[in-house]
DNA sequence: GCTATATTTAACCGTGTAGTTATATAACCT
DNA sequence: AGGTTATATAACTACACGGTTAAATATAGC
């Protein structure tokens, strides 16, 4: 059983490339193949192979096999994980800053008054 | 002249390594110097160190020195940042997947009829 | 001024990563 | 079978990372 936190580690480590975050961009808008990808970017094809696998790891990505063609294209779950921590922490960091919020009005009413 | 990019790859990167999020999970609920972090982890404290200056260089966490004591918080500009692609990317992603749906259910009503 | 405390910096180790080029594998076409 | 195309794998380099321990820096308190 994968645990969740390294299920974390590999969206956020994926997600920290430029050249990868590239790559999710271009398949948000329609699935491509290896070579479509790596024609659009200026690092070699093994290169662009290597950023497929570690989205591919990661669950960002999936890829299906027709023949010689590898096609990609992207899978909603494992963005969802990593958006889905993110909502957390700042919707417990707002509370916190409400409550901070709420502290200094309140002295600054004290202080009006 | 920062680039945008290059502070997503610095927030996502900072967020890849579990005992960051846990620094900022903590961090979330109130406001800490370095060495109430650094008891709450197996690590060293000069590891703790390390960690506190990849998320402060990451723009995620603030550091208020007041003394020999070193005071961390969060700052919400940096994940937002990065919530804000996430949120871009699904928002498209999930565009396609809409229009894939209706492909699919329009093939499959003429199937049926 | 001396000592204790909070934190950083330095030096090091092992491992991972992003890139390269060259080679291998597999599928398609004639 | 032979040649081309799509992709992966291997071997390598340079560098970054996460951890350690030891030493430096700076503040606090007697």
């Amino acid at each position: 059983m994968v645990k969740h936190s390294e299920k974390l580690d590999a969206v956020f480590s994926a997600l920290s490339d430029p050249t990868r975050r590239a790559i999710i961009e271009r398949l948000v808008s329609r699935p491509a193949t290896v070579g479509d990808l790596a024609a659009g970017f200026a690092i070699s094809q093994p290169g662009i192979s290597k950023h497929i696998k570690v989205l591919e790891h990661s669950g960002l990505l999936i890829r299906t096999i027709s023949g010689r063609e590898h096609h990609c294209r992207l899978s909603p779950k494992a963005m969802k994980s990593a958006s889905d921590w993110m909502t957390t922490q700042q919707r417990f960091w707002n509370a916190t800053l409400d409550k901070l919020d709420q502290l200094l009005t309140s002295t600054e009413r004290k202080k009006r008054s």
